[in-house]
RNA sequence: GGGCGGAUAGCUCAGCCUGGUUAGAGCGCCGGCCUUACAAGCCGGAGGCCGCAGGUUCAAGUCCUGCUCCGCCCA
């Protein structure tokens, strides 16, 4: 536990009136790790709260994105571990196999170097001692971030412990059955040479043409297709019509003629094809097209590759063997051409399949990999959401969980790279396949020891897919399990709910019998000013670090939270950014100033009794954390943000210590009642604003008598009972409506700043009048500039000369001899006294409704009773001050 | 083709789930202030057919239907 002493009073004084955030984060953050307040008990005695990180790509450094990720965490966490749980937020980086590898390789081409001319090994220590490089500097980021991790559990998607895990899943799911082998189709990206899988392809609309090609019919004529990809004529083993089309019923058992090539290939009938599409006549090309290769599995066709591994045209293709795709298809379009079969081209737009890592065109082919046979799988992980066993939050998104869920397909997860975790699979030399968790002798059908380890990697995905648990030592039974898991929360992007958290849910079911977390709170994306998604190619991409350097880690985090919703996009702007540290400046100069007037101020002594602002200012901090912490069990970060932000600037600065001043000036009873109030409620303000600014906060904090040890483990704020008065609320709301009415009235007739005016209070009940401006005395003084208060005798006349206002039943004035414009003020009661009539109408035929009385809740309408009494009283008011003055 | 989100002040966004104050905030704008915590500040002010059209309801920015524009996801 950390216990600096408390400063000396008075150390205020010390304090620059410029918060800087510089020396004081990076102070803080070391002594919180040598405090060690982060770590989580291995076994915990007090409820508790889990989360793992995403974790971070290796691949580069953090992003805005992951700051607003994490932010969102530590928030949550620093909140909880406030409240008492036992926290664990375990971090940790991922390997991110093709996005590191292809990284990697970008930097070896800058050498003029090629990773097969190193080598898998040497090219492996290399992508390590990347890994190695950027998990620090990632790591230490956070750190600059305040993230509150716990580093001791740090893990790393490939280190000794996640690798056993995800062994003992493969071999574990192959034994089931749900792990297979085969050739079916993927996609292919020729520049990262491997398969991707459905959701690594992005599919971008492109301008392409469409080509409508002529093939010969065998038994003369001819027939119409209509293509966006005539390279794949090389490959096609059929032609296809919808079996219900009339206009093709006759071709159906006929055979037609590949242009160029020459081959004879049937016309088929099938039902996935859509008459409306083209001509009606699709060709079939079961190795480049996944719905060719189910007609083609239906009609017991064959599958020629004409397109390689290297996207150039394989010896299939014939004449156009050796030729990049492209390049085949410019070279065939001419001789369709020339040998009259091409009808026509138009331009069409269509939707093309793009590597995510690459952006390069992907080729779906015929390929032997690993799968994962996903539906037994993917049905409980719909269904723990179904019943409510994990809620996302927000919860729309659940549809989309569901329909990826209920359409699933097979998932490849062989990977043809070298970083990753290599498949635990072994072939002996008569083709027996040996998967194991250890690295086996021999071949376990037949015993030979000549064995080759499967050369391809996992999908990266696969393994983060254990992350909730093998992290935590899994396949061990350890007791960071038996405490943390399920954990409490998962926070992530939208964009990786298919990725990830999908994943994660199969895995933990399966292997855990239990989800892997209790919520998924999705957040947003980070754009800039403009709504622009942010990226390299873009230029627009803001570092995070260069954020915190500028502005302090603080302010980028109360940026990025305030104003956000679940799953909504947030956009960062330097307006933003500024308008967060110059809240910070204002915490900082709010404390400055209670700080510097604690002389003499004894928390443990007994202070005056409390005036009217100071039982106002404890009844609102008590609804301030009541509110905070409604808006945070919603995960409404934003909103409880706001909630502090309103009070913190908008009650307690602009009017609690204003009014404070004068009482600390004057000393006694009264001054050590307000010295009391300030830090009591200073206290409360740091406490709820530390999950989202822990820096500053707890700078203060170490200031403020009576604190004890780090804010990171002082109590969160309660809200007691005792605050509440509701009474000293509506008087104190009374008096700030008086003190704005004369502001109000000295602004309009523009009464020089520094000259006291005369203020008079009238009521009907000069009781009334009495009261409130004894309550408002002090405060018109010091806030109004007020001189003289009087109180005006009920029965007589409004005041000619003056302006006013009317707040509830009391009447305020300011007599402006010679300085009022009588018309102006004239003018000014009639323009009020139109919409205070008008408003009256519109409630009054509300309460002639018969149907509204007799519908409507009863609080309801005697709210609106009270309303349109009030108003009729003003109303009234107004009326008799026009007469007075225009008598 | 299917689905989702957004549309509220000049700009950026809350509020909508759970209908009932005079629809809020920050920035910007206008006017005035160096009032001994803060000019990264203080005071006052202007500014809104809550995208459009219907419907439900005593009552709609909020619920329902359709439409328009922008964005995203899936096929």
């Amino acid at each position: 536990m950390a216990t600096e002493p408390s400063a000396p009073a008075g150390a205020g004084a010390q304090l620059a009136p410029r918060y800087d955030p510089r020396e004081v984060e990076q102070r803080w953050y070391s002594r919180w790790l040598e405090q060690d307040l982060f770590r989580a008990p291995a076994v915990p005695a007090r409820p508790v709260f889990s989360i793992v990180i995403p974790p971070p790509n290796v691949t580069g450094v953090l992003h805005i994105g992951h700051a607003l990720d994490n932010t969102i965490q530590d928030v949550l966490v620093r909140r909880r571990r406030m409240q008492g749980y036992d926290v664990l937020w375990l971090p940790g980086t991922d390997h991110a196999g093709i996005a590191t590898q292809v990284v990697v390789e970008r930097r070896l081409a800058e050498e003029g170097k090629d990773r097969r001319d190193l080598g898998r090994e040497r090219f492996l220590e290399v992508v390590w001692s990347w890994k190695n490089e950027y998990e620090q500097r990632i790591l230490g980021q956070l750190q600059r971030l305040g993230c509150s991790c716990d580093w001791s559990r740090t893990r790393f998607t490939m280190d000794p412990g996640c690798s056993r895990a995800v062994r003992e899943v493969f071999v574990h799911l192959y034994r089931r059955g749900l792990i297979y082998r085969g050739h079916y189709m993927i996609n292919w990206c020729p520049r990262c040479r491997t398969t991707l899988s459905d959701l690594e392809v992005t599919h971008r609309e492109v301008d392409g043409k469409f080509y409508r090609v002529r093939y010969p019919l065998a038994d003369g004529g001819t027939v119409t297709v209509a293509t966006t990809r005539p390279e794949t004529i090389l490959g096609d083993t059929a032609l296809a019509v919808h079996p219900g089309d009339e206009r093709y019923r006759h071709l159906v058992g006929r055979e037609a003629v590949v242009p160029v090539l020459g081959r004879r290939i049937p016309i088929v009938a099938d039902e996935a094809v859509d008459p409306e599409f083209g001509t009606g006549v699709v060709k079939v090309t079961p190795f480049h097209d996944p719905t060719d290769f189910e007609i083609g599995r239906r009609h017991g066709l064959p599958a020629i590759q004409v397109i390689g591994e290297d996207a150039s045209m394989t010896a299939e293709a014939g004449p156009f063997a050796g030729l990049d795709r492209w390049e085949c298809r410019r070279r065939l379009v001419e001789a369709l051409a020339e040998q009259g079969l091409l009808e026509s081209v138009e331009d069409m737009r269509h939707a093309v399949g793009h590597c995510q890592r690459c952006d390069t065109v992907v080729e779906p082919l015929i390929s032997e990999q690993w799968f994962v046979k996903t539906k037994p799988l993917a049905e409980p992980a719909a269904e723990a959401v179904r019943t409510g066993r994990t809620r996302i939050v927000p919860e729309r998104f659940e549809k989309i969980y569901f329909h990826w869920l209920d359409n699933i397909r097979d998932w490849p997860i062989s990977r043809q790279i070298w970083w990753g975790h290599r498949i635990p699979a072994w072939y002996c030399p008569e083709g027996h396949v040996t998967v194991a968790v250890e690295d086996p002798q021999q071949c376990e059908h037949c015993g030979s020891r000549d064995l080759e380890q499967d050369p391809d990697v996992l999908d990266t995905w696969f393994s983060s897919a254990l992350w909730p648990f093998s992290t935590m030592g899994w396949p061990e039974r350890t007791p960071e399990l038996e405490a943390y898991y399920p954990t409490s929360v998962l926070v992530t992007g939208y964009d990786i709910l298919f990725f990830w958290v999908a994943r994660m849910m199969m895995m933990g079911l399966e292997f855990m019998g239990d989800v892997p977390f209790r919520t998924v709170l999705l957040h947003g994306l980070v754009r800039d000013g403009q709504g622009q998604k942010m990226s390299k190619s873009r230029g627009n991409t803001v570092d995070p670090l260069d954020v915190v350097d500028r502005y302090g880690a603080d302010a980028l985090r109360w940026a990025l939270v305030t104003g956000i919703t679940p799953g909504n996009d947030v956009r960062l702007y330097d307006e933003k950014l500024e308008g967060a540290r110059n809240f910070a400046n204002k915490l900082w100069n709010a404390a400055r100033f209670v700080l510097a007037n604690l002389e003499g101020y004894d928390p443990e002594a007994s202070a005056g009794a409390r005036r009217l602002e100071d039982r106002w200012i404890l009844d609102l901090a008590r609804r301030t954390v009541l509110e905070t912490d409604r808006h945070y069990e919603q995960f409404e970060l934003g909103e409880a943000a706001r909630a502090v932000y309103e009070f913190f600037w908008g009650a307690y600065c602009d009017w609690y210590i204003e009014l404070a001043k004068p009482r600390l000036g004057a000393g006694g009873e009264d001054r050590a009642a307000a010295q009391r109030t300030l830090v009591e409620v200073l206290s409360v303000i740091l406490r709820l604003l530390h999950p989202v600014m822990p820096f500053i906060t707890e700078e203060i904090w170490q200031r403020l008598p009576g604190s004890r040890g780090s804010i990171v483990t002082a109590p969160w704020p309660e809200a007691p009972a005792g605050w509440a008065d509701p009474e000293s609320a509506r008087r104190m709301e009374q008096v700030i409506d008086m003190v704005r009415a004369v502001r109000a009235i000295r602004s309009e007739f523009k009464i020089e700043p520094g000259r006291p005016v005369p203020v008079w209070v009238r009521a009907d009940r000069e009781e009334a009048a009495r009261e409130a401006a004894a309550l408002a005395e002090a405060a018109l003084r010091r806030l109004a500039g007020a001189g003289q208060v009087t109180v005006l005798p009920a029965g007589g006349p409004r005041p000619r000369r003056a302006a006013g206002d009317i707040i509830g039943p009391v009447e305020v004035y300011v007599p402006l001899e010679g300085v009022i414009d009588l018309e102006a003020e004239v003018a000014r009661l009639e323009r009020e006294l139109a919409e205070a009539s008008s408003r009256a109408q519109g409630l009054a035929r509300r309460l002639e409704n018969q149907e509204f009385l007799a519908k409507a809740p009863p609080e309801v309408v005697a709210r609106e009773r009270q309303k349109y009494a009030d108003l009729q009283d003003a109303i009234g008011r107004l009326e008799a001050r026009l007469r007075d003055l225009t008598a």
